[in-house]
DNA sequence: TTGAAAGCGCTAACAG
DNA sequence: CTGTTAGCGCTTTCAA
């Protein structure tokens, strides 16, 4: 029933490869011949079938990729950047969200990969032996992004989270804090024992040890960690924390509302710095002081590799660290001889 | 290279239909024939071809949706509606942004239908007669989600804009306030055109005219927000509003943070009403009142029709209206009488 | 229950 | 510069 490309040939006096070749923009191709067959497209209203296409070219220029929460601010910035990348190279992009539940992760890999994908973009997961066997036998390059890979055998991009949490809490505890809290997300998923492992190092660094009750460990959420941050600070005023370290923008603001609640002040008695640096940090009084992770770059920066990767052009290094850094606001007190 | 239907057939001693039925679980085959075509596939690592596939049955298991930003948490959760609905389905998604720009639209319905997807939703954009004419000749169901269409030509899910503009305003303007402002994005994009109208009838229908004052057109983020309604409640005190019904959450946010910053209190001397209901309507102090959108539910809801108009079947209406309604929370003054 | 064979719509040598 | 001819890997009649 649709018009296909031999119903073009076949109006415009020539052979299908003729067409073929106009459609892809072939300079083997008269003009007069050119401007006949494009008269013909456009009467007919022919539109090449893709799908065709990527079976007699083995291209389909469609990329996957696989991220645990589409509607999370997190995922979905990053997703963008993907995106805008991806389209400037002519990709197309089939997203699915896996919960960062393994099997779905799996399932969701294989069902790419039989669609034939030129290349996957894996994110925010934590990698075993299964993901690993099925990325080799792909065929097709794999990059994966915002993801920890202790074994660093693929391709990825990242920032070094480990060393950003270091940063933020080295910065919370040259500052002269006692105790400074962690809130974080359950500890095991890989990103947070990331930033776990930072948090510990610049303790350590300086000659101290975890005190267990200042880990917080909680969901996700700003509900849940409220209610986690008020138990806490409910503590007599020496067990309690003077600085807080959040794995993520939602838990700071939260432990700022918690730290309000408690009738204490941000940042006069309890200074609170962030992760992520979303646009919510902007949002809430006092402005917080957050991790810059470039979650736009991070995305653009991951699909441009790939494309490296797809043309097989040569690669400088397989394994990318964005730069981070942290963004001052008023969640924490002003630095001495900040500008 | 990889491994055919072929390959798996010539192994197992069968033809390839054979194989063929096995993979598409036919019942015609026999249980001993079924398992040692199961094992040949195991041992080849044999993986079918989606793209072959497609093309031979015409039917590719996609769906295409086409939304402004996937980057906006409106968005982001919507799709996640919609894609866990598709999952259910069997479908895979093609996602692409548009920014809401006409040209990027069309271009990207055409290289969908390229694409043969199975069916396009189509989010939060505005139709005119050069997407009608793509949708017609399309040969795929079209579903509008979020989106104003005034004609009302395809099929839709949506919450009644307008309607609930129109409570909102109509909410404040019975507590007595004489002058409510409309805080919004640009009034050209139809949906701000729809709350707009609700804006106008509520007022309307108590004998009351727009202010053109109150009426604030501004980029549909925090800082420029922030900064228009300074200059807004900068006015003498006969000319400022009382109550502020903003366009979104993010709109809201910086309404109750603009009156902060004038010396003024939310709700005490101005209320504010945001819209959309997001997250972060919960993440600020006092917790906002907000136009609840079940952006989850219309994206859930929009895939579910378009499943029903693939596979034929009898759909209930075409123009699913969802229902809207108002969260009170902090941002606005208890209601009497109310729970 | 199984197999043979004809496409699906296009690309890509190859020949001219 | 253009046409011919094989496929790409699978589904789907139609027979057997």
């Amino acid at each position: 029933m649709p018009v296909t490309i031999y119903d073009v040939a076949k109006r415009a006096g020539v052979s299908m490869a003729t067409v073929s070749r106009v459609i892809n923009g072939s300079p083997n191709v008269r003009p007069a011949t050119r401007k006949k067959v494009l008269k013909v497209i456009e009467e007919l209203g022919y539109r090449p079938n893709a799908v065709a296409r990527g079976l007699a070219s083995r291209r389909t220029t469609t990329i996957g990729v696989i991220l645990p929460d589409i509607s999370s601010v997190f995922f979905a910035e990053l997703a963008r950047g993907i995106e805008d990348i991806a389209n400037m190279y002519d990709y197309d992009i089939l997203i699915s969200s896996s919960d960062a539940n393994r099997e779905k992760e799996l399932s969701l890999i294989g069902s790419m990969l039989e669609r034939q994908v030129e290349g996957i973009l894996f994110l925010g997961g934590h990698l075993d032996d299964a993901h690993r066997r099925l990325f080799k036998t792909a065929n097709v390059p794999v990059v994966l992004v915002a993801t920890e890979d202790p074994e660093r055998e693929f391709a990825s991009v990242r920032i070094d989270l480990r060393r950003a949490a270091y940063d933020a809490v080295s910065f919370l505890l040259d500052r002269g804090h006692e105790r400074v809290a962690f809130l974080t997300d359950p500890l095991h998923a890989p990103m947070a024992r990331a930033r776990y492992a930072g948090y510990v190092e610049a303790l350590a660094e300086r000659g101290r040890r975890v005190e267990e009750h200042l880990v917080v460990e909680t969901h996700p959420y700003y509900e849940r960690a409220l209610k986690a941050m008020a138990t806490l600070l409910a503590l007599p005023e020496e067990k309690r924390p003077t600085a807080i370290f959040a794995a993520s923008d939602e838990l700071a603001i939260a432990a700022v509302h918690a730290v309000q609640d408690a009738g204490l002040s941000v940042p006069d008695d309890v200074e609170v710095v962030g992760f992520d640096n979303t646009r919510i940090a902007q949002m809430v009084r006092p402005m917080l002081t957050s991790v810059v992770q470039p979650m736009y770059d991070l995305g653009a920066v991951a699909m441009r590799l790939l494309t490296k990767f797809i043309r097989q052009e040569p690669v400088e290094s397989r394994d990318v660290v964005l730069p981070h850094r942290i963004e001052f606001r008023a969640s924490t007190r002003p630095r001495v001889g900040a500008p």
